[in-house]
DNA sequence: CCTTCTCCGACCTACGCGGTAGGATTACCC
DNA sequence: GGGTAATCCTACCGCGTAGGTCGGAGAAGG
């Protein structure tokens, strides 16, 4: 498995988010609560989630009554590497791919194996693993909240108010 | 994280293997012995691995004294999906990406999320997780285990025989 | 002041990864 | 044909962590 279940959570609540989020600056904000319901999750958990997405500037809050969060960007100008980055804490396939400083080798380039001076030649796994994180971050780049947005909008079983606005079909996209 | 030591063992044991592979059909076979010293890994749990990889037919072996493994094809036509699918059953980026007949939707196209009908819309992050699989299999896919094998044998500290065998770096290639 | 919401940290539990133990079986070699 | 070197096979185990809960403390309406 690559991903978590934070990564789920939070993405989906991103896009939760982004439904709501038309081109104003700072609408009615969305709390938690409705969030979970509208997606099935468990709220204690959302908390937790979101709280990660808030650290990286991705999200704002306001407290107390009819608070919540927003975005403080545009849905296209959200990349899912930077959200990813923020909610799994780096993408590495391989524990042998962590940067001594914490984590996060999502960007760094710096590479690590600690199992450099095995025995003899270098770790042959790291041309792998190399190659197989840089298609990660390169799908995950390519991918904007806003796609995501509006795909899951497309797919709604009801409301089928502009079915052709995408005509092509995103999946198939490199 | 992505992959696991089965992954990560299991390929530098292809690697071990490829290194002894020359152009002729069966040569001496490799015990795991060797490859567990070569490699400083635990030699029962290679037991483990190597049986995988025995299952999917990437390898052979010869029982009693001065038996082995080996490959049954030329490292060049081993491709690192079919290795990594394998060894870890499968290349999932999250759990709703199983095929519910047991797993390995690596190539089947055949996704089922199974949070399918949640609550109105279709699944958001579907439309990621099949990017970020489809980059993660192209990287795999692209990379075979000879390539492995001379990269493994160009970082060599010792043994600079033949420094400018390759002069593009491998790594960079998409 | 009461409700609604974000915030925060401690806590709990099931599960799978990584590894071990111990044996059975097969085959070469002297 | 016995010793020995190897593959095979199944059961077992500890520990970290993912995933989730609980309870409460601030903050901002109405």
């Amino acid at each position: 498995m690559i991903f978590t279940t934070k990564a789920e959570y939070g993405v989906r609540l991103l896009v939760e988010l982004g439904r709501q989020h038309d081109g104003a600056g700072a609408p009615t904000p969305v709390s938690l609560k409705a969030i979970a319901e509208a997606e099935a999750l468990p709220l204690a958990y959302l908390e937790r989630i979101v709280a990660l997405l808030k650290k990286a500037g991705l999200v704002e809050a306001t407290r107390g009554a009819h608070g919540g969060y927003r975005l403080t960007r545009q849905p296209s100008e959200i990349h899912m590497d930077e959200v990813v980055l923020a909610l799994e804490g780096g993408v590495a396939p391989m524990t042998c791919f962590m940067s001594e400083d914490g984590q996060s080798p999502i960007s760094s380039g710096r590479v690590v194996c600690n199992h450099e001076a095995d025995s003899g030649h270098g770790c042959a796994t790291r041309l792998l693993w190399t190659r197989v994180q840089g298609g990660v971050v390169k799908a995950l780049a390519q991918t904007t909240l806003a796609e995501l947005v509006t795909f899951s909008n497309r797919t709604l079983p009801t409301s089928p108010t502009s079915t052709s606005a995408v005509t092509v079909d995103p999946v198939a996209a490199a």
